[in-house]
DNA sequence: AAAGAGACCGGTGATTGGCTTAGAA
DNA sequence: TTCTAAGCCAATCACCGGTCTCTTT
């Protein structure tokens, strides 16, 4: 019913477990271990999911304060349609910026 | 080569397919607290990747039975009995009661279409 | 604050459902069922099952129960430290403090060595 | 016969960042 | 006290759920 939290030989903290959890913790940790060597878990978390959505978020249209805005400014100004176009298409594969 | 073409070879597994969406799990953790309560952006992150590893966790369990009895589809029984072997005997009445209900409801349209 | 009446309020929100009432129960889920069931197809064994479609139900309903306590409990750790964000560390609190939630040891770090005290 | 996988589709809510300031430190 | 970082907005579009056919149990 005992484990050590590091699957390291390093060995020197074991702690107890749930008994009843204990069988299926180590599985699972195998299992994390050899998603982990086929090399499909990406380690880091990236700082957007989305490309696309990404771009879009920088394009939309902002209140004084910075929050999202409704499509046009309240106050003065007339609406300036800056059709934007952005030639490049960008390849919608998920590269992780950070 | 059968057997090695069937589990090996399949691309990284992006975050999308890994996490619940953190707007959700977001609404849920704020549904659980006080108003002034706020939520720090790793808490949710850390939240988002706990329910992962709890339904690979069950998951793992009913899989492996259902192997050993030569089953070949993961039932919702076999769910409910992972999550008594490995010890969520809270959630157990409410989500046998779930289930029980959504049976029922399953059993009655069903004799609803014929 | 009112910790153990969690488990009551769980049974209370699904004891009394009718047939009709599952279905818009199942709608009123927050968690979507067909991410649920790709995360299942992650387990090695698992991606050469078949999963029936209540399988995905039943871990919803789990896993809001799930994030329910594991904040609340979270929530209770914040408030000790005099604090109204949760915290990763507050999150590690609530998993270091329930043996239910042992299964999480490899995925949050345990380095908060903050004990609790014997409660009265 | 009953039920799930997989492909397709159309509708929709999760994703998303700059500024303010709550609140962690 | 200093200064990090959470909440706040809502428009696009990836994804969810519904439906179909075909396969499996």
């Amino acid at each position: 019913n005992s484990m050590d939290d590091n699957n390291d030989e390093e060995g020197d903290k074991t702690i107890y477990v749930n008994p009843r959890q204990y069988a299926r913790i180590l599985k699972r940790r195998q299992a994390r271990a050899k998603l982990e060597a086929e090399g499909r878990l990406p380690k880091t978390r990236s700082k957007y999911l989305h490309e696309s959505r990404h771009q879009h978020a920088l394009k939309r249209v902002r209140g004084e304060g910075g929050k999202f805005d409704s499509f046009e400014g309240p106050s003065s100004n007339k609406q300036q349609r800056r059709s934007t176009s952005a030639a490049s298409e960008q390849r919608s594969n998920n590269s992780t910026p950070q | 080569d059968r057997g090695e073409a069937r589990g090996a070879k399949q691309g990284v597994i992006l975050e999308q397919d890994r996490f619940m969406p953190i707007a959700n799990i977001s609404r849920i953790m704020k549904a659980a607290l006080p108003p002034q309560a706020k939520l720090s952006k790793e808490s949710k992150e850390c939240v988002q990747e706990c329910v992962t590893e709890f339904l690979l966790f069950l998951t793992s369990e009913a899989s492996e039975k259902c192997n050993t009895e030569r089953r070949k589809t993961i039932t919702g029984d076999d769910l409910v009995f992972a999550m008594e072997q490995l010890g969520f005997d809270t959630y157990l009445p409410p989500i046998k009661a779930f289930q029980k209900r959504f049976k029922e409801a399953n059993k009655i349209d069903r004799q609803n279409l014929e | 604050l009112r910790l153990k009446r969690f488990t009551e309020i769980c049974l209370e929100r699904v004891k009394n459902l009718t047939p009709t009432e599952v279905r818009e129960y199942g709608k009123k889920l927050e968690l979507p069922l067909a991410r649920i069931k790709k995360i299942m197809k992650i387990d090695e064994l698992a991606t050469n099952q078949m999963i029936s479609s209540e399988s995905p139900l039943i871990l919803a309903v789990a896993a809001e129960f799930l994030v329910e306590e594991m904040t609340l409990r979270a929530w209770i750790h914040a408030n000790q430290h005099r604090r109204k964000t949760i915290q990763k560390s507050d999150v590690a609190a609530s998993i270091a403090g329930c043996e239910m939630f042992d299964f999480l040891i490899d995925i949050v770090p345990r380095d908060e060595p903050v004990k609790t005290r014997g409660a009265s």
